[in-house]
DNA sequence: ACAGGTCTCCAAAACGTTTTGGAAAACTAT
DNA sequence: ATAGTTTTCCAAAACGTTTTGGAGACCTGT
């Protein structure tokens, strides 16, 4: 609560030096800086945010808009990944600022409304999607951002990404070493980025494994969600040459996908395998526990919470850019663990 | 990034009257306040949310600082928890701030860096201790805040808490309805007050069904997560005269639990119950699906968000509290569903 | 026509910071 | 001694808003 001015009346200065001998200008003599230095720490003077980005125009915040579905939202990494950036950006001096907005009209005039009043310097966009307003709109815009997940655009932007692809081709070719030969691959939307990677690398083992009729009849799609999962997952088991594998773009579905599973009577594992991708602690509770691939939360926020600091000090998003490798985490449901 | 300084040149009024004009006050002329509305709309002008917070010493920035635990951090609840009071923050115009800290120093240096540096008008409080310095602190500031969780002190302050006493009661007395006559608890520890709650419901129902000495054998404490379940339901199993029911304070610990259980070759349901409290979503999918008390998290988020504006605009804490009824949600792990 | 009131409007100050453009004092080199 | 340079400091302006304390202009009732 002490301010400048009381810190440069106390010790007899001008704000001007107060403020110079903070910020480590040189034309502040070395004895007077440890004298203010030494005042400010005792005060326990902190500058006043507000002022500072006032003045500067700039500030130290960085914006997350939860991409919220109506109604529940339970994107268990989000968590995790919201305290690793949290706690990155708090260590730096930054702040997040979290809003919660429905993808659509409602998100982009929340970009807006925190762009054009000043109050987010930078963001972190979350679910990237391939073509995506938010990142056309902040590019236009100038403002620094940095994806979690990629997205189609001309020009360079920063980003970091699980390698969907490459662990999904991976996991499918590992499937098929067990002796699978029709493996099904329940995708998430295909204008969610990560959707169409997932899908790429599934696609790859399974044609390199000579299966292409199958890359038709066995790909099916929907939401994220473990409804969908199950909805998909029973459709495919109860179609002409069911699959005996159900490669699923996420754990939520993969979870739905095992209790259809179960429900038609069969048994997860030897006869049909799951699996999913997150690694979400509902995965490993499952029974058996669900095989999947792992993007470290932890790891991920603190990189996108790194970066995002890069980008808003100058760095070039050339120079800002991580794909990362997943885990292969096998479990029961893949007969493997 | 209009200002109130363009919108006065370009409609020839002073600075003093467009910015009356759009707060409504009564010294404006209808015809020109509709004018400078139009133009602001028009101008798609937004506050400069620190210039604003400049001048009147406070803004429209809430804070929420996550109890986060070194390394992992995955409660389930949170992401949805903070969604809600992200959605109905943002709909009042107001911001979330989000920090990652861990209990104790690191945490009160969080809080204090927060309201001397201005960047927070009001908190949130996770987690709430029985005793608890952040209360203790942002009472003695003057600073509004609302807990999520009850706590000890002199003053009234606002809450909204789940009626974990009174649900963990009828919990346990349905157990022992359903034969079970040694009940063990599993509780968090017992600073936090939410465990206190819930084990003196369990102890209640314990005592009115006449099993007193139970309530000093049976309860074990530990954290609130699958390992420490885990190893207190293994050493309650392994003991003489083992419970045939393991009410657990949280539902990582009774997914802890039920994996103790099979391992030690006992089936949940039928021989041992295990129930917990949150309904994380991996309690639906774990097998058996897992018993347990729910405190819609969209719910409790929208009141929390709701108080906290209330508080801020001065309503008294008295008026500000909540005890909510938990939803009963038998499932197999109880063998009831 | 005049005092008193009511409507509208506005100039200026203030919030706490950073930055600009000096300026006095103290050296340094002639 | 003098001119130039370096060191150290500071007054004032600016960022965009809200609030204070008027001040004209227009009525109203006499």
């Amino acid at each position: 609560m002490s301010s400048l001015k009381d810190l440069a009346r106390n010790l007899g200065l001008s704000v001007t030096t107060v403020s110079r001998a903070l910020d480590d200008y040189p034309d502040v003599a070395q004895s007077t800086r440890e004298r203010v230095r030494h005042a400010a720490r005792e005060a326990n003077y902190r500058p006043h945010s507000a002022a500072r980005r006032l003045r500067k125009g700039t500030g130290e915040t960085v914006a997350f808009v939860m991409p919220a579905q109506p109604g529940h939202f339970h994107e268990p990494v989000f968590a995790e990944l919201l305290a690793a950036i949290g706690e990155k950006l708090a260590a730096e001096q930054h702040d997040l600022i979290l809003l919660a907005a429905r993808p659509g009209l409602e998100e982009m005039a929340t970009y807006r409304r925190l762009v054009e009043s000043g109050r987010a310097d930078a963001f972190i966009l979350a679910r990237t999607r391939r073509k995506d307003e938010r990142v056309a709109y902040l590019e236009a815009k100038g403002v620094p951002f940095i994806c979690h997940g990629r997205t189609e655009t001309k020009r360079p932007y920063a980003f970091v990404d699980g390698d969907g692809q490459a662990g999904f081709r991976t996991l499918t070719t590992r499937l098929i070493g067990l002796g699978h030969r029709r493996i099904a691959h329940l995708s998430a939307p295909s204008y969610l980025t990560f959707a169409t990677l997932r899908a790429a690398g599934w696609r790859q083992a399974m044609i390199e494994a000579g299966f292409e009729e199958d890359v038709q009849r066995l790909f099916v799609e929907g939401e994220p969600t473990e409804a969908d999962g199950h909805r998909l997952a029973a459709e495919l088991l109860a179609g002409s040459q069911p699959p005996t594998a159900l490669v699923c773009a996420t754990d939520r579905m993969a979870l739905g996908a095992m209790q259809a599973v179960v429900e038609a009577g069969l048994a997860i594992g030897p006869d049909i395998a799951v699996t999913g991708h997150d690694n979400i602690p509902a995965a490993s509770y499952a029974r058996p526990g669900l095989t999947t691939l792992e993007l470290p939360p932890a790891e991920v926020g603190a990189r996108l919470a790194a970066m995002v600091l890069a980008r808003m000090s100058g760095r070039d998003p050339r120079e800002l850019s991580a794909v990362l490798d997943l885990r292969q985490i096998p479990r029961g449901s893949s007969a493997e663990a």
